[in-house]
DNA sequence: GGAGAAATTGAATCATCGTTCAAATTAACC
DNA sequence: GGTTAATTTGAACGATGATTCAATTTCTCC
């Protein structure tokens, strides 16, 4: 009986199992926390979306805020992956930006749509909200010096770029509370769309 | 005893407290949804912000779910009053677009830091959700529209007018989440430069 | 195919608000 | 200044939804 803890003496067959479980449980919960956000939604509707009632969760989680916590914690890492990638693939500060504009949007719009920043951070423990706050503050930080060097090199606009991060990151999460798997659009598209748009106005008109 | 409702015969000078009452609540509302979202937020906190107890709420609103309906009313009326003067005293999309821009901007950082379409719209009554989602589908198109249009005349670039206004809606509707009046932006800068980054992100590069 | 672990369930508990209401306080106005 | 209405309050109620737990079902693996 290892509710929520001790992964250790399980054998590979039952741990892989409960390895994808707890992420269909992070799908569903991801889902539903975009659409009404978290308090509007109940452990109920979660365990609803997965044919099952909704005390079965907390054996995989030790409670709701624990399901919260690991939305934020994978799509916080997805995210500052693809930031990673984009500072060894990339010098330009605009294909930089290009490349994690559009795979933030791709983690948005994927299965595991995260909305890493999104979701609402103060009904986090004290201690798990310590560290989200961090680790997006990590990942903001980063988005701000692309943008800065890119200024300073004189390939974009003189902006301030705390606000640049703030109009990118904006648009990107209010894509939870519009984009729907099963609409008209095309999450690749999207991508590219939200790039071309969001660092087309950044560059400058006249390149030196 | 008129908790609520019948506004008709009382005497102008109450009736003008009342009204400001009703405002000091919105006020007070607004911040705390926009902080928390709105079912972390308790009629307690709303309450405690007016040094009232909450109580007290119930001679001006029926319920919570009525301060939040008059929050998007509030707000809503605001944007659109702006829109039309947007067309009015503009001829070009990028001028109407930058006109919009800014005044949401100014809406979102005022005392009645409003965001209209950033509220959760589920968490309304069935027959108050219609009504604020039909103004807010007004809104978004006739945002649409202004984007097309310049698109058609070469104005702007060939973007898909829907992503762009989510784009645009979304970048303003996360001021809520991170601007605080007592911070370090200036509101009136804040609103140029959303505007110079949402507008320029859509404009051609080469007028034709 | 059977013993034991894992997964799920249903019933019960508990805490947190939203809401009601009668009583108390405060303001309006003649 | 006193009467009436407006406003606020404190205590109590009720609904919702998270959480606990013992019992049951379903797997795993020899």
């Amino acid at each position: 009986m290892p509710p929520t803890e001790s992964t250790a003496t399980l054998s590979p067959h039952i741990r892989e199992k409960r390895r994808r479980r707890r992420v269909e449980i992070l799908h569903a919960a991801l889902r539903a926390f975009g659409e009404k956000g978290y308090h509007a939604t109940t452990l109920d509707h979660i365990a609803e979306q997965l044919g099952v009632r909704k005390t079965a969760l907390y054996h995989y989680f030790p409670d709701k805020e624990s399901i919260l916590y690991a939305c934020h914690h994978e799509s916080l890492a997805e995210v500052r992956r693809h930031l990673k990638e984009a500072q060894e693939q990339h010098t330009t500060a605009s294909d930089r930006l290009r490349h994690v504009i559009r795979e933030h949007v791709r983690v948005m719009t994927d299965t595991l749509q995260g909305s890493p920043l999104a979701f609402e951070v103060p009904a986090l423990s004290p201690e798990h909200q310590r560290k989200v706050v961090a680790a997006r503050d990590r990942y903001e930080r980063a988005l701000r010096s692309i943008i800065a060097e890119g200024v300073r090199d004189g390939e974009l606009r003189s902006v301030d770029p705390k606000v640049a991060v703030f109009v990118i990151l904006g648009a990107i999460n209010w894509i939870a509370r519009w984009y729907r798997p099963e609409g008209s659009f095309d999450a690749r598209e999207l991508g590219t769309e939200f790039a071309d748009y969001l660092v087309g106005g950044l560059t400058c008109r006249q390149p030196q």
